[in-house]
DNA sequence: GACACTGCTGCCATAAACTGTCAGCAGGAA
DNA sequence: TTCCTGCTGACAGTTTATGGCAGCAGTGTC
C-alpha cells in the first residue's frame, strides 16, 4: 500500500540521475516494473505535477527540480517557511526572489483556508528595496561556491576602477542590501571580498580550484575580529 | 489510485476542524469509511509523521500542524526555501528560528546526497547577532494579530518609562535585530509602535478588536512618509 | 521512403491491495 | 463493575494495480 508511492520517489530519483534522456525501457528495468506500468508511473508522476518531459523516439528528461515527499510541518515550522520564503522575495537577488514567491504561492496553493492568511499576514520587513540591480547572474555565483569552481570576474570597485581577477569563491554573504561573494583571489594571494552589484561581466571556468571551500571559509573565518554567524 | 491519499488528506482536515478529541466512529462516519479502515488510515497517517495522538475512552486529537502533499520545486524554488529557512534560523525570534531549523533539516533529510549541500551551503547572514532576548512570546503576538485579539502590554519605552495599555496589534515588522508590533493604542488613541524585547509582560484578551487588521494596517500605511514594503 | 526505436493508449486476465465484518484484548471514566 | 474507546488479528469480498499484447504516432537513421 506503499509500495506504490515509494516507488514514484525512487522513479524520480533514478530519472534525475541521468542528464540525458533515458528510454522507459530502461527506467522499467531500473524500478524492476513492467514497460505498461511505467508509463502509467509517468504519468502519475506528472499529474502530480513532475516536470518530466518525453518525446518519442528520445526517451524521458526530468527538468531539474525536486519531488518533495508528503511532509508534516507543525504550524510553528510552516510559520517560519512562510516567513522564510517572504524574505526571500523581499531580500534576495530578483531572480531568487521570484522562485521565492512562486515557492509560497505553492505552499499557499495547499492550506487550508484557516491557515492561509498566514502568508499575506502583517508581517512587514523593513528597510527600503534594494535598487541596485545586479548585472551577474548570483544563481550561477551560488552554484559555482557549490562546485568549487573558478570565477572569472570583470570587477569595478568603490573607486570606479576596473579590474579582471581569477577567484575561488567559497561564500555569498546576504547583506541588508547587498550580496557579497567570499573568495580567495588568485590576483592579491589573498581573501577579497566582491558586491555581486559591482560585478560587470563575469563567466565560469570549468575548472575546480585546489581547494576545498569548506577549507577556505574555514581559514577565512579565522582572519575576522568579529565572528559572523552561520 | 489516488482515491486513498485524497482520503487520508480529508481526514486530516476533517480531524483538524475539531478541537477536543474525536472519537473513531465519528471520523470513519464523516470520511465514509469503515471504522477498521479508520483504524489503518490513522496508523497510515501516523507513519508519515502526522502527530495524531488516540487515548483509549478519549478519541483523537491532531496536534496543531499541516501535512504537505507531495510538491514539485524547482532548483531555484527549493533553494529559496532553504534560504529563507536558514534566514529565519537566524535572525526570527529564538522559538521561531528554531521552527526554521527544524524545517530545515525535515526537507534536508528528504533532499537527494547531491542537493542536500544546499543547505550547508556557504552563505552567510551578516550582522552581529541579536542579544536582546524577547520576554514576550513573540509566537502569541503574532498569533493574537492573526485572530485580532486585543493585547495587553506591560512596556517600557526608550526612556525607562513604565506604561500599561490596551492595543490592537496589526502587524509584526522585522527589522535588523529588533521586532516592531505595529498596533492601534486606546490609550493614545492613535497608532503607536512597541519592540518585542521591550515588553514586560503581556496578556492576549480574548474578546475581538472591532476594527479588521487589514483594515488598520491600510489606514497605517497611509499615515507613513516612506512606503514600507510587503 | 523504409526501417528501427520510442512514447503512448486501450483492452483484459491475473495478482496484489484495500476494505468491511467479526471477534477479542486493553485502558480510561463514571 | 460497566461502558466507551483505541487497537489488533483473521478472513472473505471488492477494488485497484499490474503485466502482456496489440496498435498508433512521432523521431532519427540509412
Amino acid at each position: 500500500m506503499v509500495a506504490r508511492s515509494e516507488r514514484l520517489l525512487a522513479l524520480l530519483q533514478t530519472l534525475r540521475r541521468y542528464r540525458r534522456p533515458v528510454t522507459g525501457t530502461v527506467l522499467a528495468g531500473e524500478t524492476g516494473v513492467s514497460l505498461r506500468t511505467l508509463y502509467r508511473d509517468i504519468a502519475s508522476l506528472q499529474a502530480q505535477g513532475a516536470m518530466i518531459e518525453g518525446e518519442a523516439g528520445i526517451g524521458y528528461v526530468l527538468k531539474p527540480g525536486f519531488m518533495l515527499p508528503p511532509m508534516m510541518f507543525s504550524e510553528e515550522e510552516l510559520e517560519a517557511l512562510v516567513l522564510g520564503s517572504r524574505w526571500v522575495a523581499r531580500a534576495a537577488e530578483p531572480r531568487l526572489a521570484s522562485a521565492g514567491a512562486d515557492a509560497l504561492a505553492k505552499i499557499a496553493a495547499v492550506l487550508p483556508p484557516d491557515m492561509r492568511d498566514m502568508v499575506d499576514s502583517a508581517t512587514l520587513f523593513v528597510g527600503r528595496k534594494r535598487q541596485d540591480e545586479d548585472k551577474a547572474d548570483v544563481s550561477a555565483i551560488r552554484k559555482a561556491i557549490r562546485l568549487e569552481r573558478i570565477l572569472e570576474l570583470h570587477y569595478g570597485d568603490e573607486q570606479g576602477r576596473v579590474s579582471r581577477r581569477r577567484v575561488w569563491p567559497f561564500a555569498l554573504g546576504y547583506f541588508e542590501h547587498v550580496r557579497i561573494i567570499m573568495a580567495w583571489c588568485e590576483l592579491r594571494q589573498d581573501f577579497r571580498h566582491f558586491r555581486t552589484d559591482r560585478i560587470i561581466d563575469m563567466a565560469i571556468d570549468e575548472t575546480r580550484y585546489p581547494r576545498r571551500r569548506t577549507a577556505l571559509l574555514k581559514e577565512w573565518r579565522a582572519t575576522q575580529d568579529t565572528p559572523i554567524e552561520q
